[in-house]
DNA sequence: GTCTTCACG
DNA sequence: ACGTACGTGAAGACC
C-alpha cells in the first residue's frame, strides 16, 4: 500500500522567533566560537527533529517573509508598525538557520510582497486538492483559520517542542468558532501585534457572541438593525469600514502565484555531511555526539578512520629503510599540562604516506629518526611548536625547522579560539579526523594512557595526520589575511625564544623566602588575633562570607557594595570604612601578608624545582585575546612590587652563578606611545618627541596650566588616571570610579581631554566604526581579534565591545613590539656570543641574568635593540636598571 | 567547577 | 535608564 503523502509547512520567521525568546535567558550560553548566537538555530532545529519524528513528512516547505511591506501595507499603511526592530543577535541567525534547512535537504522560500502566511495557505491549500495530509507549524495562532480536516495547525507553545494541534474540532472548542470564523474574529477584535485596530470595545467574547449569531461580519452587518440600541451597535456602526478592512487584513491568501508547486518540495531526507559541518560551525557538541554514536549504532559507518600505522621499536627502527625526506609532520605526546616535567608518552610522525608510531620517546634519539628533527632542510609541521620543542630537549634533540605550528596559527587565525586542544581546534577548522584528548586520556585523577596499542597509537596517528590535513587551508587563510608575516617573522620565532627562556628559568633563593615565611608566619598570627578579640569571636578570616557576617552584621558597618553572593569585602570597600573601626586596618593587613605568603612564598617554594632550585614558567602564546602572553605555574608576570612587603619577594630571585646579576629593561608608557602614533594626534606626539613628562604634560592640559612647575602631585595622578582610562576606552563612571571623583567631573576630565587631543578623540571613533564595519580590529602587525558584540543590542555588551575595539589595537600593538624585541634580543645575544641569558618578560619589561662583566654590553644593546623594534612616528624609551637581585634591580 | 579576592602590566 | 574601566593567574572558600 502506498504511503499517504504528508504535507509539512513551517512558518520560518515565527518559529524562529519563538525559538530565540524562549531559549532567551541563555542567548549567552548559545554563542559559538565566531560569536555567532544560535540559540535560535538550536531551537529550531529541536523543533525539526520533534516534527519530523511526529509527522514524518514526504514533503516540506518553510516559509519565510520577505520583507517589511506586503500588499497588506498598501491596504492599511500601519500594518505591522510600530514593531521594535528585531535583534540583531536574532536576525543574524536567519542566514544560518536556512543554511541548516538545506542540511536537512528541506526548501525553503519567500516571496516579495507576501508575508509567510500567504505562502502557506496557498500550498495547504494545493496539497488540499491532492488528497494530502498536511501539518503547518507555526507559534501564531492566526493560522489557525487554515485546519480542515485534512490540516492540522500546530501552535509552538511556551518552548518550541511542545506544541498545541489545531483541529477544527480544537479551535471550536477553544474559541467557539469554526476556522474560517477567526478572520471574523480578527476583523471585530483587532490584532495589537500586527497593530490593526479592529472594533473599538469589542474584545474576544463579544465578538464570539455576535458571530455565533450572525456567522460572520457580513452576517452582522447584514442584520446591525437586529441588534438592540446599544453603545456597542454604535461602535459596530461607527467601525464598519474598519471591520471590514481588518477582515480582509487577517485573511490568509490561499491563492497566490508561488514559484514553487508541491512537486518541488518532495523531501529527499537529511545530508548528514553538511549537516556535521553545520554543527561543527555551530559548536552544537551534543547533536554531534549524537550523530556521532546515532553512526556508530548504525554500524555501516564510522566517524573516524584510523590509518594503518608502523609501530616502532628499536629492533624495527634497525630494520626499515627511512629515506630522506623534506617535510615531516610530527607530534610528540607528554602527558600532563606542565611539559617541563610531565612523562614523555609517545610520537607519531607521518613520512610521505607512512605513518610511525610509538610510545618509547627514546627512540626518537636513534639518527634514523634525529635527522628529520634536527636537520634545518627537513621541514616539520607540528602541533604547538614550543611545547614540543622543550619536550624533545628533555630528550637532548634541538628541534630545528618548525614550518607548520597548527596551534599558533590557529590563534593567528583567531585570537579567540584559544583551546590548546588539538581535536577541539581541528573541529573549529571542520575537520572531524581526529578526537579530543580528553576522549582518550580521560581527565584530572583518571589522566592515563591507553593500554591498547590500536587505541592509542591511532590517536597520535590521527593528531599527525590532522596537522598534515590542515596545514593547507590553515595556511592559506592565514595567507588571505595578511597574517604570514606576523607568523613568520614574529610568533614562530618568538615561540623557540619563549621555550628557550623557559628552559633556562630563573633561580629561586628558596632559604630567603624560607626566612621571609616565617617572619610573615609570625606577623599574620599576631594580626590574626589582634581581629579576633576585636570581633569577639574566632572566625576564618580568609572566607569573605564569614567576615562579611562580622563586619556587616555583628559590627553593623555600613554596606558599600554586594556581590552576587553577598557582601563585598573588597579592598575598595573596606578602604571606605577605614576609621570606622580599627579592625578594619587590621584586616586589609592581614590580607596583604596572607596573599604573600600563600601565593608568593608558599606558592613559588611548591613550583620550584628541587634539581636545580630554579622556576620554570610556561609563557601561554595562544591565550590572550590581545596578543600578550601570559605565564603559568608560577605566573612570573604578577611577582609583587608596588607595596614594600610584597615588593620583598624579589629579593629571592637571584641569577644563576655567584658574579652575576639581573639586568632589567623596560618601555616606558609603551601604549600610550603606540597611541600616540596610531591616533596620529600631534599634541600627544609632540609631547613623546620633546621628550616631555606625559602625564604632566596631560595634567597642564586638561587643567589649562601653563607651566610645569604648576602641576601638583595630584593633579599628575589624576591626569595618570585618565591616560590609562584613554587607553582602556574610557567611560566616565569607570575614570570617576578609579580616582574617586563625581562622574560629572570625570565627565568633564574626559570632554576637555579630547578637546586637547582631537587626534585621539578621532582614533576612537575611527576604530570602533571600522570594528562594526569589518568585525573585527588589527594590530600594527596585523593580529586580529574580531569583535561580534559590536552589534548587539544590549547596551553592555556593546559598550564592553567598543572599549575592546579601542583598547586591543593599543594594548596588542605594545605586545607586538615587545615580541619583536624579543626575538632581535635572543639573535643579538647569540651573535655577540654573550653569557647573558634573557630569562623574564612582563608586557612591557624584559629581564635578565648576566655576568658582571657583560652589564656595561647590556646597558647599550639592550636599550638599542628594543628601541629599534619598530619604528613610529614618535621614539620608543626604553629605562634599565641592574642588581644582585631582582628587587636590586630597579 | 564557580566565586571572590588580589597580585601584576 | 542602563551600569562598565583593558589584559592576565593563583589561592581559598564553598557547593
Amino acid at each position: 500500500m502506498e504511503d499517504k503523502k504528508k504535507l509539512l509547512l513551517i512558518d520560518g520567521n515565527s518559529v524562529a522567533f519563538r525559538a530565540f525568546f524562549a531559549l532567551h535567558q541563555s542567548l549567552e550560553r548559545f554563542v559559538n566560537h565566531n560569536g555567532l548566537h544560535t540559540n535560535a538555530i538550536y531551537g529550531f532545529k529541536t523543533m525539526l527533529d520533534n516534527i519530523i519524528e511526529n509527522v514524518n513528512p514526504t514533503h516540506v516547505l518553510v516559509a519565510f517573509d520577505a520583507g517589511k511591506k506586503t500588499f497588506r501595507n498598501g491596504k492599511y499603511s500601519d500594518y505591522k508598525g510600530g514593531r521594535s526592530k528585531t535583534p540583531t543577535e536574532l536576525s543574524e541567525q536567519f542566514p544560518y538557520v536556512k543554511k541548516m534547512l538545506d542540511a536537512y535537504g528541506m526548501k525553503h522560500y519567500e516571496l516579495q510582497n507576501y508575508e509567510a502566511d500567504d505562502i502557506i495557505g496557498t500550498l495547504a491549500q494545493q496539497g488540499e486538492k491532492k488528497g494530502f495530509e498536511t501539518t503547518i507549524v507555526t507559534g501564531d495562532r492566526d493560522l489557525t483559520q487554515l485546519a480542515t480536516s485534512q490540516t492540522t495547525v500546530a501552535v509552538t507553545q511556551k518552548g518550541v517542542t511542545e506544541v498545541e494541534n489545531y483541529t477544527p474540532d480544537h479551535v471550536e472548542e477553544k474559541y467557539g468558532l469554526t476556522p474560517s470564523q477567526i478572520v471574523d474574529m480578527k476583523g471585530l477584535v483587532g490584532d495589537n501585534s500586527d497593530n490593526y485596530p479592529g472594533v473599538a470595545k469589542i474584545g474576544e467574547k463579544t465578538a464570539v457572541k455576535l458571530l455565533k449569531q450572525f456567522e460572520s461580519i457580513e452576517g452582522i452587518y447584514a442584520n446591525i438593525d437586529d441588534i438592540k440600541k446599544s453603545k456597542m451597535k454604535e461602535h459596530l456602526i461607527e467601525d464598519k469600514e474598519k471591520a471590514f478592512m481588518c477582515k480582509d487584513l487577517a485573511r490568509i491568501r490561499c491563492d497566490i502565484p508561488l514559484e514553487v508547486g508541491l512537486d518541488d518540495i518532495a523531501w529527499t531526507g537529511i545530508d548528514e555531511k553538511e549537516l556535521v559541518e553545520f554543527f561543527q560551525e555551530m559548536d552544537f557538541k551534543r547533536f554531534l555526539e549524537k550523530m556521532k554514536t546515532d553512526s556508530q549504532n548504525d554500524t555501516s559507518r564510522k566517524v573516524i578512520e584510523n590509518v594503518d600505522f608502523i609501530a616502532l621499536s628499536q629492533k624495527k627502527l634497525d630494520q626499515i629503510d627511512l629515506n630522506e625526506d623534506e617535510e615531516i609532520s610530527f607530534y610528540l605526546e607528554i602527558l600532563g599540562e606542565n611539559y617541563h616535567n610531565a612523562p614523555l608518552v609517545g610520537f607519531a610522525l607521518n613520512i610521505g604516506t607512512k605513518y610511525y608510531v610509538a610510545r618509547d620517546t627514546k627512540l626518537l634519539k636513534n639518527s634514523k629518526l634525529r635527522k628529520f628533527l634536527e636537520n634545518e632542510n627537513c621541514s616539520v609541521d607540528v602541533f604547538d611548536g614550543k611545547r614540543t620543542f622543550v619536550g624533545l630537549n628533555r630528550l637532548g634533540i634541538h628541534l630545528t625547522a618548525v614550518r607548520f605550528d597548527l596551534l599558533l596559527v590557529s590563534y593567528l587565525l583567531d585570537t579567540s579560539d584559544n583551546s590548546n586542544d588539538l581535536g577541539k581546534l581541528a573541529q573549529m577548522h571542520n575537520y572531524t579526523q581526529v578526537l579530543e584528548d580528553e576522549e582518550i586520556y580521560g581527565k584530572g585523577a583518571k589522566l592515563k594512557i591507553p593500554e591498547k596499542d590500536a587505541e592509542y597509537f591511532g590517536h597520535l596517528c590521527n593528531k599527525v595526520r590532522t596537522i598534515k590535513e590542515l596545514r593547507k587551508s590553515m595556511m592559506q587563510k592565514l595567507a588571505s589575511n595578511h597574517q604570514e608575516e606576523l607568523y613568520y617573522n614574529i610568533e614562530r620565532p618568538l615561540s623557540i625564544v619563549l621555550a628557550e627562556m623557559e628552559i633556562d628559568g630563573i633561580t629561586v633563593d628558596t632559604n630567603r623566602l624560607e626566612e621571609m615565611g616565617s617572619e610573615f608566619k609570625e606577623r599574620i598570627s599576631e594580626i590574626k588575633e589582634t581581629i579576633y578579640q576585636e570581633a569577639g569571636e574566632k572566625f576564618n578570616l580568609n572566607s569573605p562570607k564569614q567576615l562579611g557576617v562580622i563586619l556587616f552584621e555583628k559590627m553593623k558597618l555600613p554596606v558599600i557594595k554586594k556581590t552576587k553572593t553577598g557582601y563585598s569585602t573588597a579592598v575598595s570597600v573596606l578602604e571606605k570604612l577605614r576609621g570606622m573601626a580599627p579592625i578594619i586596618d587590621n584586616i586589609l593587613k592581614y590580607r596583604q601578608i596572607a596573599k604573600i605568603q600563600s601565593t608568593y612564598i608558599e606558592g613559588l617554594l611548591k613550583v620550584t624545582f628541587k634539581k636545580d632550585s630554579k622556576v620554570h614558567t610556561r609563557y601561554t602564546q595562544t591565550l590572550t585575546s590581545t596578543g600578550r602572553l601570559s605565564s603559568v605555574d608560577p605566573n612570573l608576570q604578577n611577582i609583587p612590587i608596588r607595596l614594600p612587603e610584597g615588593k620583598k619577594i624579589r629579593q629571592a630571585f637571584i641569577p644563576q652563578k655567584k658574579g652575576w646579576q639581573i639586568f632589567s629593561s623596560d618601555y616606558s608608557q609603551i601604549e600610550l606611545r603606540v597611541l600616540a602614533h596610531i591616533s596620529h594626534d600631534a599634541n600627544m606626539q609632540t609631547a613623546f618627541s620633546e621628550g616631555q613628562d606625559i602625564h604632566a604634560n596631560t595634567a597642564m592640559n586638561i587643567f589649562d596650566l601653563d607651566s610645569p612647575t604648576d602641576v601638583t602631585s595630584n593633579m599628575r595622578r589624576q591626569a595618570k588616571a585618565v591616560n590609562f582610562g584613554i587607553v582602556y576606552g574610557i567611560s566616565d563612571y569607570g575614570l570617576a570610579q578609579n580616582i574617586g571623583i563625581s562622574r560629572k567631573q570625570a565627565k568633564e576630565f574626559i570632554e576637555k581631554y579630547f578637546q586637547v587631543f582631537p587626534g585621539v578623540k578621532e582614533y576612537m571613533e575611527r576604530i570602533v566604526e571600522s570594528a562594526r564595519e569589518k568585525g573585527y580590529v588589527e594590530t600594527l602587525f596585523k593580529r586580529r581579534r574580531y569583535l561580534p558584540d559590536i552589534h548587539s543590542s544590549n547596551y553592555n555588551v556593546r559598550s564592553f565591545a567598543e572599549r575592546t575595539a579601542m583598547n586591543t589595537p593599543i594594548q596588542g600593538s605594545a605586545a607586538d613590539i615587545i615580541k619583536v624585541a624579543m626575538i632581535n634580543m635572543q639573535k643579538m645575544l647569540k651573535e655577540k656570543g654573550l653569557k647573558t641569558r634573557m630569562l623574564l618578560q612582563v608586557h612591557d619589561e624584559l629581564i635578565f641574568e648576566s655576568p658582571n662583566a657583560e652589564i656595561p654590553i647590556l646597558e647599550k644593546v639592550v636599550p638599542s635593540v628594543m628601541d629599534a623594534a619598530v619604528s613610529l612616528d614618535i621614539p620608543l624609551k626604553v629605562e634599565s636598571s641592574h642588581g644582585i637581585t631582582w628587587f636590586d634591580a630597579k
